[in-house]
RNA sequence: GCCGGUGUGAUGAAAUCGGUAGACAUAGUGGACUCAAAAUCCACCGGUGGCAACACCGUGCCGGUUCGAGUCCGGCCACCGGCACCA
């Protein structure tokens, strides 16, 4: 009979919808485990490639940790609100709830066909009322805790989106999406205080098992730095404070730089002899985008501010005061105090202008470059600090400054507030008004969802307004608060909104009365392991740990953290080594290759093709390799043999148990390749001599996370009791995996020369008595002297000889 | 520049602790079966020299530690990912 596998696909994947046998159970007193993956976005093109490898990897962790005896809960669902989705529905006419419904059934489907133990029932889906209700809640949360406020900020704007976008989405100075330009833009925009959790979602990250890369790329993103306050005064009576990393090096400060957008500029640009040079500085700054500012910008520019100076406070010199675009407005005060003998930029600005350059720590050459080495190198013409270490004087000044109420220590971060508007159609509306009388204004929970209305036209306009902006009957409302005139905002939550709690709703999807009931919370979270892309890491991964802490704050959640373990995957690149994309015609689909394969052969190649953590090239040949395995593993087993199902053969007892010992320790490490390779060992094996019943039993058991459709058959088959999915996972015998027999390694002088079989456990002296015996090694050692014995039990014997004195 | 990672056959890759480098697979070569092909099964498969036994070389490069290094240490080089005028 032929390995029918379509066939055999979607029987088993019927029985185990009928059975429900991946449902979580709400109740009963196993140990629960919750595996979570990111939920896809259900994009026009249907599943692709790049999908199966995470969710295979997970869906074998997920029935490894059933067989285990876990009660597990893994899920999906669809992060549905977005951009590709509505421009879809602009370009073809159709509304983008409709593409929605479609793309999720069509999601769903493929889906179904590799024959993942998802708990389906408990799907969700973003943009259902029902969901987004809860969405909304958390945001209004926020609002009453001051975490969600309005602000006219320079936002980056998509120029092809017509959108602001958050500061994780731009990348390389483009639109991380479309890859159109991102220039800035002045706007008023929701903002999430997100640096409010700083110190804590850095701090957190010790006690969680990430990957590294993981861990040090949201370190980086937050960035902590930690130095002082310093105010400096200014000829006019200003207060200038600035934001230093190095505070013992105040003396050396010669001059100041403030951003172009900085206070200070608009305050004083009319009493500045040079007034309307500044201001056109400050004009053609505003004007470049990031890139430019950033990319392109490295040559220093930059204008003094004529009859404003300011006062060193350490030296009580006059220095003077630029205006640069080198300093951000965005970071610290947006001014700083510069030391160009120890700070690489302002060094090149300080050459460029023409401004003096003081040595105050020793070590250097500050006439050829700076010196911004700060361990090795002591304090010179700093007064009190003279003699001094760097990490001395840094404390010192430090308290100095504290002392004379210049400045304070100080903690400054990279991260900032997360713009959390979107002038968009589809996403979820913010739920505030504004009123005249009583500005922004919550909707009374009891109004939640405000649904996303229906309208004609979602296109979006040149002036920055959301497509809701133009529906008058549904923007103009009455006030919760006074009953006034009120005006919706028009500007919807981010597609980050969404996913940032998504698996907290997985615990209680159908619950009408909170996101999801203390119980099941408690029952479920935290995510004991979540495998989700690398490019999540400071978006997605971050926002929600935000969300999290947020929540448990509130009380909401039971756990600071919502993920305990986070690993992540390698992209798959198309054959010819580029990455995948229609515009390429070399995308894969997994539709075609379950159609021309099965959706088992599919699951094995994924999990074969390399690395998990590494990205991985896809090889139309390779995945034959792996249907040929399949192929050879139905043929031993099509037809029933007869036997005990309990007992391993003689022949194959220490390759089953081997198999057993490393098949499982590869899933928890997730080297998916290396125990694919076992099974096929073991079957090779079972080729040379052929299996027991119960080899054949402990086969299917092995491969069943795997390959769990061509398992179950091979079961039924067998005629063994019950659903391979559901058997114990096996136990091995440490004692029963070693050979009594090994063969040692003998060198001379650490060159293998021979091998030697002895009984394990032998003694060194036996050892070396055989090794001698060895022809080979007789004719090295003969007239010889051997000097020395190195013996590692039962694996090698190291002779070191020499000629005989 | 900073942070993280990688470098091994023709190819994808293996190698818990420093202990027989190349498991498993793809491609290839030879054979069996077949009228033939495909499929399948069996064997070989790092390089050089040799009829062979065997010898020498071999994990990006240079050096070190060690009886012994793909693995540890120091210094380079190349590539990949992230961040970047962050004071």
């Amino acid at each position: 009979m032929m390995y029918e596998f379509a066939r055999i696909e979607k029987k088993w994947q019927d029985v185990w919808e009928a059975r429900g046998t991946y449902a979580a159970k709400d109740g009963g007193n196993k140990p629960k485990y919750y595996v979570l993956i990111e939920f896809p976005y259900p994009s026009g093109e249907g599943l692709h490639v790049g999908h199966p490898r995470p969710y295979t990897a997970m869906d074998i962790v997920a029935r490894k940790r059933r067989m285990q005896g876990y009660n597990v809960l893994f899920p999906m669902g669809f992060d549905a609100f977005g951009l590709p989705t509505e421009n879809y529905a602009i370009k073809n006419k159709i509304h983008p709830a409709d593409v929605t419904q479609k793309n999720i059934s069509r999601f769903t489907r493929q889906l179904k066909m590799l024959g993942y133990s998802f708990d389906w029932a408990r799907a969700v889906d973003t943009t259902d009322p029902d969901y987004y209700r809860w969405t909304q809640w958390i945001f209004l949360r926020m609002f009453e805790k001051g975490l969600a406020y309005k602000a006219s900020i320079p936002v980056n704007w998509c120029t092809s989106c017509k959108c602001v976008l958050a500061n994780e989405e731009v990348v390389g100075g483009v639109c991380e999406r479309c890859g159109s330009e991102v220039v800035r833009r002045e706007k008023s925009q929701w903002m999430l205080k997100i640096t409010d959790y700083a110190q804590r979602l850095l701090d957190d990250l010790d006690g969680l098992d990430y990957i590294e890369r993981v861990k040090a790329q949201q370190r980086n993103w937050i960035g902590r730095s930690t130095g002082a306050e310093v105010v400096f005064a200014t000829t006019a009576g200003d207060e200038l404070r600035v934001f230093t990393t190095r505070p013992d090096t105040l003396f050396g400060a010669t001059y100041m730089v403030v951003a172009p957008e900085h206070e200070l500029i608009k305050e004083r640009a009319d009493t500045l002899a040079n007034g309307a040079q500044v201001r056109d500085y400050c004009e053609s700054a505003s004007k470049k985008s990031d890139f430019e500012r950033t990319e392109l910008a490295h040559e220093k520019t930059g204008v003094r501010l004529d009859g404003l100076d300011a006062v060193n406070p350490a030296t009580g010199g006059r220095i003077p005061i630029f205006i640069s675009d080198y300093v951000l407005a965005t970071y610290g005060t947006g001014a700083i105090m510069a030391v160009p003998g120890h700070d690489g930029r302002d060094w090149e600005f300080a050459k460029k202008f023409g401004l003096p350059i003081v040595e105050v720590v020793s070590g250097g050459d500050v006439e050829k470059e700076a010196y911004t080495d700060c361990d090795s190198g002591v304090m010179v013409n700093s007064g009190f600090l003279n003699g001094l270490s760097v990490e001395a004087a840094k404390v010192s000044i430090t308290k100095w400054l504290a002392e004379k109420g210049l400045g304070e220590y100080k903690v400054n971060y990279k991260l900032r507030d997360w713009v959390f508007s979107r002038q968009r159609y589809w996403g979820e509306p913010i739920p505030i008004v504004h009123c005249e009388a009583c500005g922004y204004v919550a909707i009374p929970e009891s109004e939640l969802p405000v649904v996303l209305p229906k309208v004609e036209n979602y296109e979006t306009t040149d002036t920055g307004e959301s497509p809701l902006a133009s529906m008058e009957d549904w923007v103009n409302t009455t006030c919760p608060k006074c009953g006034g005139h009120a005006r919706r905002e028009t500007d919807t939550m981010p597609q980050w909104a969404g996913s940032s709690w998504y698996f907290l709703r997985y615990a209680d999807p159908h619950n009408a009365d909170a996101l999801a009931s203390d119980a099941a919370l408690r029952r479920w979270t935290p995510v004991d392991w979540y495998n989700g892309g690398m490019e999540h890491t400071t978006l997605h991964l971050l926002y929600s740990r935000f969300w999290h802490k947020f929540l448990y704050d509130l009380g909401v959640v039971p756990t600071p953290e919502p993920y305990l373990k986070r690993t992540s995957h390698g992209f798959i690149l198309a054959e010819d080594g580029q990455k995948m994309s229609k515009s390429r015609g070399n995308v894969i689909n997994p539709s075609d290759t379950i159609a021309e394969f099965g959706a088992d052969t599919l699951r094995l190649y994924i999990m074969f093709i390399g690395d998990f953590e590494k990205t991985a090239q896809w090889s139309a040949r390779a995945v034959k390799g792996c249907k040929r395995f399949l192929d050879r593993v139905w043929n031993l087993a099509e037809e029933r043999l007869d036997g005990d199902p309990d007992i391993y053969s003689p022949a194959h007892e220490k390759a089953v148990h081997r198999a057993i010992k490393k098949i499982g320790a590869d899933i928890e490490t997730m080297k998916f390749n290396t125990a694919i390779a076992t099974l096929m060992a073991l079957v090779n094996d079972f080729y040379e001599t052929p299996p027991s019943r119960g080899d054949i039993r402990a086969l299917a058991t092995l491969l069943s996370p795997f390959a769990p459709h061509i398992a179950e058959e091979l079961w039924e088959i067998q005629g063994f009791e019950g659903l391979a999915c559901e058997q114990v996972w096996p136990d091995y015998d440490e004692a029963k995996t070693l050979d009594d027999d090994v063969e040692i390694a003998v060198q001379v002088g650490g060159k293998l020369k021979s091998a030697v079989s002895m009984p394990r456990g032998s003694g060194e002296d036996a050892v070396l008595a055989a090794a001698l015996a060895d022809g080979k090694i007789a004719r090295l050692a003969e007239g010889k002297t051997v000097a020395r014995v190195i013996y590692v039990k039962d694996k090698l014997i190291n002779l070191i000889i020499r000629d005989t004195a």
